[in-house]
DNA sequence: CCAACATAGTTGATGCTTCAACCATTCCCT
DNA sequence: AGGGAATGGTTGAAGCATCAACTATGTTGG
């Protein structure tokens, strides 16, 4: 076995900024939005996504890669997300073993009211604390990780 | 209650792509430990945070703090670790309430070839992907994104 | 045609995270 | 001194994620 590249430190520094950076990030939109408005970030994205679909309904696989969600941690949520009303799955004709998921108003309104307050939240953590280059630069290396990483297994 | 700022086309692809970009990149650095060595990231991180501190050891609630984890998680997370034998706890002396963890040589070693493998899949996956310039920025931003949101609650 | 394989989605068990409640100790203020 | 608040840490319950196993349907090659 060969000796491994250890990072330089200037590598370390900034891969440990992110590391740190993130989960806190993360942890501060999951509160917001869960005291707020009971949504889990994993729903709340799920329902962004059907939200912006064509008739705001997506076949369950097509969901669970746009969300980037195992199709299992998907069939749970969305079963949380039913029982709420917000969410409705109801089986697609063309292909017996298909599942369309579909946005209720309601879910729609409930979106719609979350986004305000998240869209805020975003603004106060991420976007107006870093510099618009720095926000460029995040964009871009994320799109190229993101393709690195290739589809959701 | 007043408009929302919404983002613009740029910035919402930016906060999207890493968002996503994120979540895909934790999923794989979490399964690559696990599988290879039975670790969490969350654990990981405590034996990293525990082997630079001096004489490999730290209080918990410091510990806590350094790994961006609630005392709670870090408690349970703790309590694992230790089952494992990778960690150890006793009680501080001048502080009654206090605990110390530190690192077991067990511990030591596992961390050591943990992450001899980690590394390289950091760099596959971030290091390498994303232009030199490019991992400044997201250091930069993330160091202010951290300082914005504060010690951890 | 049909056997083998691939795809779509769900389920239940297990394990980790979160939250609130809790005990013990120390600090602070009068 | 001593009562009240703050700090350090743990615990158990409930919720969420992950994994492997499973059903059902669709596709393909001989």
């Amino acid at each position: 076995m060969s000796e491994p590249r250890w990072l330089d430190a200037a590598q370390q520094r900034d891969w440990r900024a992110y590391v740190d950076g993130s989960v806190r990030l993360t942890e501060v939109m999951d509160r917001d939005l869960k005291t707020k408005h009971g949504l889990s970030v994993s729903e709340y994205e799920i329902l962004v996504r059907l939200s912006e679909a064509p008739e705001r309904r997506l076949r369950m696989a097509e969901l669970a890669e746009n969300a980037s969600q195992s199709r299992s941690r998907l069939s749970h949520t969305c079963s949380r997300l039913e029982s709420k009303g917000l969410v409705k799955r109801d089986s697609c004709p063309n292909d017996k073993r298909g599942v369309f998921a579909h946005l209720t108003d309601e879910g729609y309104a409930a979106l719609e009211k979350a986004a305000r307050d998240h869209v805020e939240t975003v603004r106060t953590y991420f976007i107006d604390v870093v510099q618009p280059e720095d926000l460029e630069a995040i964009g871009r290396a994320f799109a190229l990780i993101l393709k690195r990483l290739g589809p959701t297994t």
